[in-house]
This record gives C-alpha cells, sequence and structure tokens, in this order.
DNA sequence: TGTTAGCACTCTCGACCGTTGAGTGCTAAT
DNA sequence: ATTAGCACTCAACGGTCGAGAGTGCTAACA
C-alpha cells in the first residue's frame, strides 16, 4: 500500500490532534477541525489503512487512533512544520548571556532551567564530558595559611577546583614544587590517562610530608573521578505532571525515580554526539522505563570541540516542533556563548 | 476531663498504629494488639474521651480514629520512647567523615542524601548562613593569564570562589592592589554589610580598567548575593511516594512543588536556629502547604556558631522517635566534623 | 471505482444500586 | 466501672445499565 498524499494529511491531522489532546482521535474530530472536504466515513477508510500500515493503532475498538512510534517518525523527519521560535522565547534564552562567572557548570545549571522553563518539558543537560581534554597545567595555590586551593587547567579553558587542608609546615615554596611536578608529569595527558600512584617525584616527596601527601592525592583522585562521571543538570522535574498520561501514581513515580538516577541518564544521552539536534522516539529508546518517553537533543561545543548533551524528555506525544526549534537555538546560543568565552 | 493514665496508654497505641499503618485505627485493633486487659467497650468509651479533648478524630461515623496534631504534639513531648540508632544506621552517618574535601556546600550535600537515604524521608539542608559571618579576607588570584579566582575567606573558615575573567593587560600586581584593597575595605564586615560601590579608591581605579572592573564588581556583587540567599540541598523527594497519603497525584505534585520552591523552604526553615532538635508537626506550620506535614530540624554548627539548619519532612504521621534519633546524631556529628576541620 | 450515508455493533465511562464489613454508640447486665 | 450485646452508620466493593463515542460493514450513489 502507498502512502498518498491524503493519507499524509490525515495522519498529520491525527497527531496534531493528538499531541495537543492528549485523547485518540477519532474520523469525525478530523473531518470537522481539519475538513479537507471528505466524509468521516472515507476518513475512517484511510485510517483503517494507516493502522495496516502500522501508523496508527486504537486503544479498544470503539475508540479514536493513537499515532505509532513509527507515525511520530515520520512526523518528525517529513511532515513537522518548523517552526519559529516567539520573540519572548529568543528573548529568554538570551538569559544565557547575563551569566558573569567563567565557571561553565554554573551556565550549563542555568541553560537546563531555561529549557524547561520554556518548554514545559523536563531537561537534561550533561555537564562538559572531560575525557577528551587536555591537562593543562596543575595548581595548588596557598590560600589563607591553612588551606590550598587545587586547580587544574585544561585545553578546553575549563578550571575547576577543590579546597583542600595544607599542615601548618607546608610553605608556598613546598606547594610551587609540588604544582609543578604534578604539571611536569600531567601536563598534555587526559583525565583518562592519569594515574596517581605513578610519579616517582612524588614519591620521594612523600616521605617527607606523608600525611599532606595522602590527602593531596585523595583529592586529585577524586577531582579527577568526578570530572570523568561527568555531572547531569536537571530543570522541571515535576513539568511531568501536566500530562494527564502521568496521572498514574506509579507513571509518575517511574518517571521521577529515572531521572534521579543520574549515570542512565548519562550513559543514554552521552551516546548521542552528534552535531545537530536528534529525536529519539518511544521504543527507539534502548533504555526500558524511556519506552513511553521522547529525547530532543543536541550537543553543545567549544569551537569545533563537543563538550556535552543538553535535551528535553517528554511523553511521545511531544510538541517536536516546539522542542526541536527551542533545543536547536539554546544549543546554538550556548555553544556560541561558551566558545566566545574559552577560546582565544 | 482528666488524661489519666490509661487514656495516655490508649493514645499511644492509638498514635503507634496509626504511625505505622496509616489506616484509621479502631478499639478492636487496640484491643488485641496492645491488649492490656480491657475490653473494646471500654477503650471505645476512652477513645470517645479522647475525641472530646481534641486528641482523636474520626474521618467518618464508622471508621477508627487517627491521632490529631495535638496528639503529636503531645507524644513527641511526653510520650515517645527514645530510640537508638541501630549500628547500621550510625554506621551509615559515619560517611560524613569520609569527605575529602573541606568544602562546606560539599559535606552538607552528602548530609543531605545521608538523612534522606537513612529514613526514607524527604531531607532538607540549608547551606551555611554567612550573613552573620565575618570577612576575613577578599583575593583575587591570578590564573592562566586570562582567569582569576575571586575568594572570600571568612571567620568560619568557608572559603568560596567565583572564576571570573580578565583582559589581557591586567597583570598580576594589579590584581594583587585591588584584592588589598576589597580586603582593607570589607575586612571584619557582613556580607549584609558591603556595599560595593561606597569604596572610594576602588571607583579612582575603575576609570583605568572601567571594563574589568565593572565585570570585578558584577562577580563579587554575585557572589556576595549568592551567600546571602543561602542554598537548599533536598534529599529523597521521591519518598513521599512511599506514604499511601501521597498516592493522590494533586497532593504528591503540590508536595513536589513544594519542594521546588527553595525560597520558601528556606524562609521556613531558617527561622529555628536553636539548638537542639525542633519538631513543627501539621498546622504549627505556618506555610499553608506544609499543614499536612510535620518537619523534624535541628542545626549544625562550627563551634558555638550555628551555620545552618537541617531537618527531615514527612507525612505528620511520621515515625518521630526515628526522625529525632536520626536528626540529633547527623546533627552532632556534621558539627563534630566541620569543627574539626575549620576550628583551630 | 472512489465516496458516502446509514446502521448495527463494540467498548468505555459514569451513575446507580445493594451488599459487606468495620467500627461506633447506647443500653442493660455484671 | 466494665463489658456483652445490639442496632446503626458509612465507605468500599462489585455488578448492572444506559449514554456516548467511535468503528466497520453494506449498499447506494456519482
Amino acid at each position: 500500500m502507498q502512502l498518498g498524499k491524503r493519507k499524509l494529511q490525515i495522519l498529520q491531522a491525527v497527531i496534531d490532534d493528538y499531541i495537543c489532546s492528549g485523547e485518540p482521535v477519532g474520523s469525525r474530530t478530523i473531518a470537522k477541525k481539519y475538513g479537507m472536504g471528505i466524509s468521516p466515513a472515507t476518513i475512517r477508510n484511510e485510517m483503517s489503512d494507516l493502522e495496516e500500515m502500522g501508523y496508527l493503532h486504537q486503544p479498544h475498538t470503539s475508540a479514536g487512533r493513537i499515532p505509532s512510534d513509527k507515525a511520530y517518525r515520520l512526523y518528525v523527519d517529513k511532515l513537522m512544520k518548523i517552526r519559529m521560535l516567539t520573540a519572548a522565547e529568543a528573548e529568554y534564552i538570551k538569559k544565557i548571556y547575563e551569566q558573569r562567572t567563567a565557571e561553565i557548570e554554573k551556565v550549563i545549571e542555568q541553560v537546563a532551567r531555561i529549557l524547561s522553563d520554556i518548554t514545559n518539558y523536563t531537561s537534561v543537560v550533561l555537564g562538559p564530558q572531560l575525557n577528551k581534554v587536555l591537562i593543562k597545567r596543575i595548581e595548588l595555590i596557598p590560600v589563607d595559611g591553612q588551606y590550598a586551593l587545587l586547580l587544574v587547567v585544561t585545553s578546553a579553558g575549563i578550571i575547576k577546583d577543590t579546597i583542600i587542608r595544607i599542615p601548618a609546615d607546608v610553605d608556598s615554596g613546598y606547594l610551587n614544587r609540588v604544582s609543578n611536578m604534578l604539571t611536569v608529569h600531567y601536563r598534555n595527558k587526559t583525565f583518562a590517562e592519569v594515574d596517581i600512584n605513578s610519579i616517582q617525584d612524588v614519591q620521594k616527596e612523600m616521605t617527607r610530608q606523608k600525611e599532606f601527601f595522602n590527602s593531596l592525592v585523595d583529592a586529585l583522585t577524586e577531582s579527577i573521578a568526578q570530572k570523568e562521571q561527568t555531572e547531569v543538570y536537571l530543570g522541571g522535574t515535576t513539568n511531568i505532571f501536566n500530562f494527564p498520561e502521568y496521572r498514574d501514581i506509579r507513571k509518575a513515580k517511574a518517571f521521577l525515580s529515572l531521572m534521579e538516577q543520574k549515570d542512565l541518564l548519562y550513559s543514554l544521552l552521552s551516546k548521542f554526539d552528534k552535531k545537530g539536534v536528534t529525536v529519539v522516539i518511544g521504543t527507539e529508546n534502548e533504555c526500558e522505563q524511556m519506552k513511553e518517553c521522547s529525547i530532543v537533543m543536541t550537543t553543545y561545543s567549544i569551537g569545533d570541540k563537543v563538550l556535552g548533551t543538553m535535551g528535553l524528555i517528554g511523553p511521545t506525544r511531544m510538541e517536536y516542533s516546539k522542542a526541536v526549534s527551542v533545543v536547536r537555538y539554546v544549543g546554538e546560543t550556548v555553544s556560541k556563548y561558551l566558545t566566545s568565552l574559552f577560546e582565544e
């Protein structure tokens, strides 16, 4: 059977209506709302065909039709109209530029909020993936006598830090020497390549300041571990309650629990690192608990380097056109902003 | 009417049973489970009295009784048995000591998780309240040429930082001068007293490095603002789904939305800053949306200085004995740990 | 041959019982 | 003062029934 023009029109009408109402769509509704000069009976025939072809299905005999994931896929790839951002949306997204700090994590956090505020979906943003990034410098900066700041400067211009305590008899000269030692060893390595125990010089020093050194090694190890397991930022998790399909408390709970499993979210999203917007619909998801959700996501970068992924999660009957346009624009804006910050 | 010993026993039985089952408790149940050699009929009479006195009420005529907030208050103040921590709980709480970093925020974050993990309630921990704390030093530390780290060292030993960008022609000598200037001005002031525009010297400098200075002032202002509006850390927000009274999707949504209103939570919790454990039961809460919840909270401190509040939020039929013992122990442990870290 | 009106059929949903069971309050006996 | 007995109340459960929405099929029509 062929997917003629009329079938496509009807399919689009069903999808549009279902996305907005969440209720199965009947032939009468289509005829009335999207009237294209054909009777409900004709539409019924076409819908019956579409069902046979796997684009629609009925929850029960005497109900209207619901689009299948296959239908959404067609919709996203071919049918969907490209939607422009409203002025208010574009304005809101500009907030990204209002950041004062050069800390990438803060920017990312705000992006998550912006995404969910605009779309009323749940947003997920992965923090910068640092495993491919090169270490430029490691520094121990004395602060206020008893503390030192452990800084790691990377090629992506990202700087993160931990505050550690130092014993009274460690002076700044000593810290300097250790910093230099660490830098010499780790310059141009990735975080994955760092093996803290491998440093010979360091181990010699250890005999002298054993306790301090242990805590330094601990801090560095943890700092590295933390950077390897990227952080996951969420926005608008309770937005899911707005959808009638999540009235069922068990579904809502399942969804929210899923959102709490950061490592799972991370492994789901981090797979997609190609540029442009990716849409994963329902059962296309590998993860069992996500079979009724869709993800619309994109990457963000500094210059050409892809740093992380951001996206929206919602029910499969998502407003794809809106989601795609917002995600695309936010992704581009963030990339531009980060590039302007860190790329010289 | 007097609250005789037997009435108290019965009241306690009702509360204990209701806390654990969530179902209205009938006279038969009491007689059987908590048998004290009296018949259901007698218990009925006593319960009727207790109802008259405002300690119990019935959801409808032919149902068992439910304790009122007044009853819970009596229970918490007088009836409740003090519960010891289990070995496993104590062990779990010890995790606090496993922190590597001296960043107070990281510690707090973990505390929130520990509290909710152990109790299966939702935990709320307010970050350190810095408005009463004195500034010791402000430093701008050059990092990697184009960035500087803005550090604020306070009398509570707390150090927080923001990374800002600096123009190419600002050298470390200049940063040093600015740091010194800021330190001289703000030493021994609280964050609340800081008025960035008040510095005369600073304004003079501004003519020379106007753009940088604006961004510095912005960063400092924001850093201060951020410290004034304390952060709120949550743990186990979805635990609320475990309670049958939150099966109702609207209630669950209301609760979760409440948890997202950090400023409201902050203003609710920050009022209570006396040492020891405070319990606020249902309608004792001023906040309308919390009338069906109880809060069990305590403070944490460095030395004698109270820094913040931590607690558990759950339905009024909370396991108060468990909640109180855990909150107390965690509070004490955190205080001890922080004191050992920051107090010399 | 494609379209459509008509109609019987299916299925969900909400309203409306009657029944069940838990729990009460009252009364009278102990 | 306590308690057994009993009538009464009410929520919850389950079944029936009609309304309404929507379908598929058939036969007529262009």
